[in-house]
DNA sequence: TTCGTTAACGAATATTGTGTCCAAGAGTGC
DNA sequence: GCACTCTTGGACACAATATTCGTTAACGAA
């Protein structure tokens, strides 16, 4: 794999490569799905030998990570602007403004995107630890890492669903009832006498 | 694919090589995780040719939805008996006395098992719509569908979290944690300035 | 017990995808 | 302009899937 030079310089065959490759998976995600995408498609369509591939990328899935890594940045900064549940508008949004990209992860009957929407599941945990630190959660650690794979469990549900439903709700309003749920739980949502009953 | 006779009845070679065939992959499983498991590994496990499997199964994954139809019917069962979120403790107990199954599932850095956790998680949506009716929840059908989502992805991410910690805590108090986040949600959680903070 | 039916066998084969290798040539930065 | 490094393209080894087919053995109904 070539190496970064000394002082940051990147040979500009090397980024041409990297961005071609980067694209070219993303392209391919849109019109075949993460899984069914083969290392003979990413590079036909970056039109790049196979050589080359591999002398940047281990495997597909490095290329994806590497991907991902922009999207992971994306939302750390966001939750700096909004702490707290922030990271969920922020979400939605760049899934609202990456549609075709989103839906083809998350359609297709659902098995296809399954590594994919288990790497944002990740990313997604890590931000709800932030989150309820922020919130200043008490109790044990252990109960802080339980919460937080609650709420990155639930939110990727939701998001799922919204996205299958081809977003038709607003961003918004997802993101609102989603904090409710998740700050109130369900308690308003049910009425008092099959509350009661538990 | 071998048909069933008329009257129901299957022949007994076909129920003995379907019955090897799902024991092998429930042990491939344990041993290496579901998606390192090959056909060929289950066809040796389960001494059985090649072809025999082909005859019976379009391929490991309509094999292994033949198995989960069992888990399925276990937990509508358990769900009549206790409604509401019953659920919840059914679907704990059964990973915990299946543990190195689950563990498999689940374990193995995350990414083996995800097919398999779909196919749970899909199970449990049902599952929680049935309790949203039973619990009498009010809104659109849309928001019911909704808050299903949201508490099945919450519960499949607090299993998956629990049996990586090879299910230390009991149970009864996981299923407790879970019951409370999902009615009362995090509010009693955190401290009222960061709350108020919003 | 017999006998027609049906499943299992297993070995060969086509197919698809992965990841490695290398010598020749082209692009880059100094 | 030159040395260096990246890209190329095709060949290759390998692993796994899925199909095919003639032969053999088990089944169950009578």
């Amino acid at each position: 794999m070539p190496k970064p030079q000394k002082h940051e310089r990147v040979d500009r065959r090397v980024q041409r490569s990297r961005q071609l490759l980067q694209d070219a998976l993303i392209a391919m995600m849109i019109e075949k799905g993460y899984e069914a995408t083969t290392v003979q498609d990413i590079i036909d369509r970056a039109n790049v030998g196979r050589a080359t591939f591999y002398a940047h990328f281990a495997d597909k899935e490095t290329l994806l990570t590497s991907r991902l890594e922009d999207l992971r940045a994306f939302l750390i900064e966001r939750q700096r602007q909004a702490p707290g549940l922030g990271f969920s508008l922020a979400m939605l949004e760049h899934a609202r403004d990456h549609l075709p990209l989103y839906a083809a992860i998350v359609g297709r009957g659902g098995g296809s995107g399954a590594f994919v929407i288990q790497r944002i599941h990740a990313t997604i945990v890590d931000l709800a630890r932030r989150a309820l630190q922020t919130l200043g959660m008490k109790g044990s650690p252990e109960r802080r890492t339980l919460a937080a794979q609650y709420i990155a469990g639930a939110f990727m549900a939701v998001l799922t669903w919204w996205l299958d439903q081809a977003a038709k709700l607003p961003a918004e309003e997802v993101d609102g009832i989603f904090r409710t749920l998740v700050m109130r739980g369900l308690a308003a949502e049910v009425d008092a006498a099959a509350a009661s009953r538990k």
